[in-house]
DNA sequence: GGGCTTGTATCTGGATCCAATCTGTGGAAA
DNA sequence: TTTCCACAGATTGGATCCAGATACAAGCCC
């Protein structure tokens, strides 16, 4: 057996930050689809706990984005229209370049490496969901060095809520011109490297609002 | 007897919802400052509930950036340095123009006569509390039509973590200069009544960024 | 006297039980 | 056949009690 289980890992302070932790994997990792219902017991006896930590843990998720709460009627993943998701894709193009040029100027060398190691495993060619997780490390990655905890916790939320629908464009339309992709995300890091914010803001920009026009081009993701 | 307690009083619906307005409205007013810690066992006696609606109302009011949680240790209001607050002018200076121009094509001519009348209210001079109420209720008015509400809810937390050093401003250095803030709104409100989006948007802006200037020339407010 | 330890009071996190609300299914009437 | 209503199971919201963690203060060792 593994050490790691046993271990009294970090984070194991808090049940109810476990569980939010495991429902947030499941929910970023398209398990539980939107418009799906989460019951409460039945989470709490899969994870062996009472219902009371799952309840904090939705309210933590609902602060992220990633359920939505109704009095007496329970938790379900949001399902948003084409609407709403080109708003919070607007949103992104705002926020995002703020959180790069406030984190651009504390990205350590190290930072910039780590950023290049996951493009290069990007570029290594993987599957979607691989593809899904790698493409928001490297964004977040270079929103690290940003110090303003609200700052990021508004970026991380346009991710969680985005990235059903991010996934389920891809799943649709393949993996097919990756390689727009591969060149912002080079075009960023190059900018990142040179220390120069107005063309690193320029680059995430037009990646951000070349990904909103290709998703609102295929209004078949929102209707399931 | 006072007969608040025995009325069944709409909104009732929710015991957690009527602790988290409650909590809400004393940290918007200042009642409670920033720093301060909240106690669950102190709320709950004192609007007669137990400890699990406070703590839900806790999880909401930390969704909305008033409280911060601590695993272990508690809720106490955000304390915000000159730099934090500075960040999140600028994040409002991204988000608010953007929730004025979802908002601006649906708002009606009663909204509009709305704004105005919350505007008039506001030139016939008041105190710095309810100038405090009126500004905030003029700027969410004209969001009024943003329909997502991802947008509105991060437009609120802008407003609520920055209003207690709005206030705290305000009651150092008077309402002086307050014919700047009245030239803005009313710039503001006539593009929004020509319609013009752009115009709205500019004004919007520099009201917002005038603030954040004034704001961070005032070190002082930030070190209590 | 200063720093560390220890013990106790206080507070938060979680489990169990009860009340209130919702949901969905079946039947009765138009 | 369709629509409305009522009832029962399922599900969430809240109260009470217990366990674990934190904080503070008194006491001890150096």
């Amino acid at each position: 057996m593994d050490v790691m289980s046993s271990v009294v890992d970090p984070g194991a302070g808090a049940a109810s930050e476990r569980i939010a932790a495991d429902l947030r994997a499941r929910i970023l990792m398209g398990e539980i689809a939107p418009g799906e219902r989460i019951r409460q017991e039945e989470v709490a006896e899969r994870l062996g706990a009472s219902r009371i930590p799952v309840r904090e843990a939705l309210r933590m998720l609902s602060a992220e984005g990633l359920v939505e709460l109704e009095t007496n009627k329970g938790a379900r993943v949001p399902r948003l229209d084409e609407r709403e998701v080109e708003v919070l894709y607007r949103m992104r193009e705002r926020i995002e370049p703020l959180a790069l040029i406030e984190s651009m100027p504390h990205l350590s060398e190290s930072d910039l490496q780590r950023i290049e190691g996951i493009q290069e495993q990007i570029e290594q060619g993987v599957d979607v969901p691989t593809f899904l997780t790698l493409d928001r490390e490297f964004h977040l990655a270079t929103y690290a060095g940003c110090a303003t905890d609200q700052l990021l916790a508004s970026v991380t939320r346009l991710w969680n809520s985005t990235q059903h629908y991010r996934r389920a464009f891809m799943m649709i339309n393949g993996p097919g011109r990756q390689w727009i992709v591969n060149a912002e995300h080079r075009l960023l890091l190059d900018a990142l490297t040179r220390n120069d914010a107005e063309d690193a803001e320029r680059y995430l920009v037009g990646h951000i609002r070349r990904t909103r026009m290709e998703l609102t081009k295929h209004p078949e993701i929102f209707t399931p």
